[in-house]
DNA sequence: GCAACTTTGTGCGTGCCTTCACAAGCGACT
DNA sequence: AGTCGCTTGTGAAGGCACGCACAAAGTTGC
């Protein structure tokens, strides 16, 4: 099942997708902000080395990621930003907007709704639904929140391709329902439920107080192993210029 | 029960501390949320059948992780839930409460500052920070919002364990520092920034631009694959019982 | 008290991810 | 034109995590 069929590019780039290991993706993107944020300094290439340095990863690997999407560097100078760029934003999929559904404008919701960085980076929120009757009317950036109700209706008209859960854990797995039989194939889901879904739905959690608890357990790992360094697995990273240039709330 | 008749209980417990693996510790989190669940509804054991299906786990995974922390369960019975809440807890270590300072109080950080799951999970927000004069004096769910740089005295004077950083990018890397050299030892960031600091703190990121562009390239590799399902390595969770009960906005 | 059944705890093989280390390739300088 | 220095791309090794499968241990029924 590896093998594709014949050698026409389309063929060639599905393979290479496929291929890519999971945890290759998630840096993958995060190189992407960082060359814009350079690009945006005005350089015009970077070596792996300062790549590396500058996003918190070991240059070897950086290599490798890059590896799984072409050669795009040259050898003796670095990355060509631009092309890279360019070639980043094709393998991400980011080469047309994707069109977000959000539901659950509660609390988080509407900080989401809200947040800037979605828009901005090829993610337009283009629906917002809830169940209270308090919310549902009113504007939020220029949306207009519907009930949860007319979700298949107005996510096939708007051609939504990706959902966000926002809701309290008790709503997520029907709300959740009702995306994927409208649909929508990719779930960024902020509820502390594990969702059952269809195998070919992908989901994606974001669970916050989980994110606490670990900490929460590293805090108390330190306090008892007293802090002696040369026990602690911390990571360090070395210097890197400080990168500026974000895009948050 | 089984067989530690401990032989010095504080050395026995760093030590497996120490050992557990990382993806381990985050999915401990999950199954403590969904024991407080199973509690609520009256149930009194589990089995690592039951508890794996309602988190979506791999059964064996699920009796390794628990083995990290201990032998709990009693074979031909399963968990007993209470003792093994007990256990979790102080494992994760939430036996006591971790004061949070929370630095930016925009558009994410508002929610985040109201989220009501951090609170009742032992992790009290206990200080609001920002840089804008509009937004400092402010209450927020009966908290002060304070500048930024009453951030040494304040964390000092409330005992602040833990710092969220949902300031814009190019100010994250600054409060970071001061938070550090206040003491602060464990960072959630959900700036789109690497943050630098010394190996002794702990930093976990939370990226939501990232997780939707991860989420776009699966929707891009659906559309060029088509959508064979034996090739789609996607992941499929058995049955499990609807968990509700959730605490999010 | 014994046998059959249930469920835990874990040793082990497998595969993925990370990291090292080095050859190949490219540009610059003489 | 040749050589030198720098950087990429990757083969190979090590480590970690996952999941199977089974023995150990407890419970229930007779």
């Amino acid at each position: 099942m590896t093998k594709p069929p014949h050698a026409g590019s389309a063929d060639v780039a599905a393979a290479r997708l496929r291929s890519i290991p999971e945890a290759s993706v998630a840096r993958l993107a995060v190189y992407l902000r960082m060359l814009g944020e350079l690009a945006e300094q005005g350089a015009e290439t970077v070596s792996s080395d300062e790549l590396a340095a500058a996003t918190g990863v070991n240059p070897a690997k950086l290599r490798k990621d890059l590896s799984y999407i072409g050669s795009y560097g040259i050898r003796g100078v670095g990355y060509e930003i631009a092309a890279l760029v360019r070639q980043l934003e094709r393998t991400l999929g980011l080469d047309h907007l994707r069109a977000v559904a959000l539901v659950g404008v509660g609390n988080l919701g509407h900080a989401l709704a809200g947040y800037s960085g979605f828009g901005g980076r090829g993610f337009p929120v283009t629906a917002l639904f809830d169940v209270d009757p308090d919310l549902v009317g009113i504007h939020i950036n220029g949306i207009v929140v519907e009930h949860v109700r007319a979700i298949p209706q107005v996510c096939a008209e708007r051609e939504v391709t990706i959902g966000m859960i926002a809701t309290p854990g008790p709503a997520a797995q029907g709300v959740c329902d009702l995306l994927v039989s409208s649909g929508v194939r990719c779930i960024l889901n902020f509820a502390p439920v594990v969702l059952q879904v269809p195998h070919e739905v992908e989901v994606r959690k974001v669970d916050l107080a989980v994110e606490l608890q670990i900490l929460a357990f590293h805090v108390a790992r330190k306090h008892l192993a007293g802090q002696d360094p040369a026990t602690v697995n911390g990571h360090v990273i070395e210097h890197a210029s400080n990168g500026s240039g974000g895009m948050l709330p």
